[in-house]
DNA sequence: ATAGAATAGATTGTCGACAATCCATCGGGA
DNA sequence: TCCCGATGGATTGTCGACAATCTATTCTAT
């Protein structure tokens, strides 16, 4: 049985392993997998990701799996050492400081680009969205409504129409996961809907300036969240005892 | 005879070719050679690069090149075509103007970040660095010039302290000499000493905000003049006819 | 003479096999 | 009992060979 390396609910593994994959699909089946299983917060930091189950469970060769971890590699979702193959990427807490301030001066700068040439056409898909990520919400539809609450940051980007800011800010946004993910919390923290709704609203009026500002105060809560996770699962980690997880980060069998 | 793919400077071919080199380090060699190539600008945008030359003068195999492919791909320096290889990428005028705008707004703010928590050793260590720059143009050493005047920038995103940052900017920075390289004007813009000078002394004042502005207003004018650059070589591509240039835009032989 | 098809050469894509390296377990000695 | 070295299994790194694809040339028919 070629069993998943990690559950992932998205992409089924090939009828018959081993047939009929064409290398290229298979590798981008391997890499959005595993992006997905990070995005949905299936599979743990340190992880580590051997070549010849992936290639198995992908039906295809190491060669293309390799390729999708080297590709994986660069966008800063898997480490890669020499000799000791890749892991899920793990974020030091300074690391953790660097991409929330990357993206909080990031954002602000797209945010005052949109807002000097929003139309009324973006207005209007804008706020659109926000609408289906509150109708997502209110559903229950939790992975929908984190699914969503990251494109609307990535929407922003596509609308002030720079596509190589927009590449930054995704692989930035990919990288939350692997921030967010402690003993403790290992439930996803997003953004709530109300942020982005303000943010659509100042962005309404062409107040770039308070659109950016509520932005980046919206990212320095998340910031900050995160912090206090980690603070508490120190804290848990120091009196308390390791409690068993059976679906914890769990090293393959 | 192993003839180097591109006029390689800085590293020299392997003393025996198709010996005693190991996988990772031929790779990393391939990688930099290329990199040094396009900041040198002795490569052309659009120029194809052949696996088996590559392996041949890196004295690797294909199996290694084909990674550091990737890895130039994946910042930007090359780009991959399904069954077609690999070409040093064009960027279009659209992606320029795009790549200028990132690099606006993140030094900006990178700026404005190093301003807030510059100490004595960074002005120090800021001002050496104009100097030795200054001291490169006087004595007509204009490679090292060219060099330092793009690690300035990178100097900057380092004493900010940010390396997510910094790796950006550095990928947008060595994407740079593709943009400019034109029929008619192939030699390499950079920025004169003159800015970077007065950079660093808004900063050395604390003024975050005039040191930001004056980075912009440098951007922009670097921008400006490829611009220019692009008009003139159209205007002189339409009625002008083309110049038999020995080095040019030279694909392989 | 030109357009289109066939061919030949070159280049990339893919794969499996072998060697080098690392990790965990086991055994011996202080 | 604890520490240190040896051993076996597993995993990665590297390479060359073969198949699939593309490009440029040549040939033929209109």
């Amino acid at each position: 049985m070629s069993e998943s390396p990690f559950r992932v609910n998205g992409s089924r593994p090939p009828a018959v392993p081993g047939a009929a994959m064409s290398g290229p699909e298979a590798e981008e089946r391997v890499v959005s997998a595993v992006v997905e299983a990070i995005l949905g917060h299936r599979i743990a930091p340190g992880t580590r990701l051997i070549e010849r189950e992936l290639a198995q469970y992908a039906g295809a060769s190491r060669s293309a799996i390799r390729n999708g971890l080297l590709t994986l590699a660069h966008a800063g979702l898997v480490e890669l050492s020499p000799n000791r193959g890749a892991t899920i990427a793990m974020c030091s807490p300074e690391e953790a400081r660097h991409i929330f301030e990357a993206r909080i001066v990031i954002e602000e700068s797209v945010i005052r680009i949109l807002a000097a040439k929003m139309n009324a056409a973006d207005h209007a898909r804008l706020f659109d969205f926000v609408e289906q990520e509150h109708a997502a919400y209110e559903a229950g539809h939790m992975e929908e409504a984190r699914h969503l609450s990251r494109r609307f940051h990535l929407l922003i980007c596509e609308l002030a129409g720079n596509d190589v800011l927009t590449g930054i800010v995704r692989d930035l946004i990919n990288r939350q996961p692997l921030l967010s993910w402690t003993r403790e919390s290992r439930k996803p923290r997003f953004c709530g809907n109300q942020a982005h709704r303000e943010i659509a609203k100042a962005l309404a009026r062409g107040d770039g300036g308070e659109a950016a500002r509520l932005n980046s105060e919206h990212l320095r809560e998340l910031e900050r969240e995160l912090g206090t996770d980690r603070e508490a699962a120190l804290l848990a980690a120091t009196d308390g005892n390791e409690t068993d997880n059976a679906d914890g980060p769990a090293r393959h069998p």
